[in-house]
DNA sequence: TTTGACCTGTGAGTTGCTCACAGGTTTTAG
DNA sequence: CTAAAACCTGTGAGCAACTCACAGGTCAAA
């Protein structure tokens, strides 16, 4: 298969495939004659799993990490167990986040419905948003 | 004030405080002195506000466009509901994906506790991840 | 006066792609 | 048979929103 077949094949951008070829993902063949990237079967089932891990969550290095277990013949099972639970975890934490975010929004909405707009006079850039209040997930100052 | 005051007082990394100003959205100005950025209070309401809006979802060039806005003396809050409703939209269809991968997730995790660990005989690389089935959201090949 | 903590600008690194470029190859249509 | 379209190659840049590193200038306290 060359680029574009193996990428038809996983439903991805043909650029996807040439990435995590350099990426180390894949590890296709040369054909000698033209040059041109080789890949077998085996590949187009290294990238299907791949997109279904990246969908997962699972990052690049952990993917890489996962095929070369695979590949010294190690079962990568019990690991992708392990980070499975962790992004589990991260998960229903982001899920938490937004729907508390969610609610925020929608009293604010309608909160705003009797507000009048701000007059920028100065002192105020748009109420809107400067009363919003301070309660929200602090993201960052040295964690 | 100089940027670390500036930054403690709305509680980011001073690198970030720099970054915001070449992004054009503080406009501090100098002390021809020793050449140090000067920020006053109002630069410190924009920082908090910029802050608040990036919690909310607002990228920075409509947070720019908001403080221009308000800098011309037009009201944004107009402009701030419209982005602030699509907003919502989006944090309503990321919570759905998210659930539906949650309960995804922990469906899988039960499954697996009856399932051995893959052997990669050269024909599996790991069944829990293969046996993933396909209908997750699609993203990209030419949108 | 010498630390140490701050300031300056610029440039690179992060993540996971995606696209652009310039040139080589292969396929297809006329 | 040939020309154009469609593919291939590697490399390098761009995205978002920071964060950090570097090299050198400035200023406060001891």
């Amino acid at each position: 298969m060359k680029v574009k077949e193996i990428a038809v094949g996983a439903g991805v951008n043909p650029d996807t495939v040439r990435f995590y070829t350099r990426e180390g993902l894949l590890k296709p063949t040369r054909n000698p004659d033209n040059n041109y990237q080789q890949y077998d079967s085996e590949d187009l089932r290294r990238l299907r799993f791949a997109r279904k891990a990246r969908q997962l969550g699972f990052s690049l290095p952990e993917i890489r990490q996962i095929l070369e277990q695979a590949d010294d013949h190690h079962s990568p099972c019990p690991m992708v167990r392990d980070v499975f639970q962790q992004r589990l975890v991260e998960v229903e934490r982001e899920i938490a986040e937004l729907q508390q975010l969610r609610s925020r929004m929608t009293a604010a909405l309608s909160a705003w419905q009797d507000m009048p707009d701000g007059t920028p006079d100065g002192h105020t850039i748009c109420r809107l948003i400067e009363h919003w209040d301070e309660s929200l997930p602090d993201n960052g100052w040295k964690e």
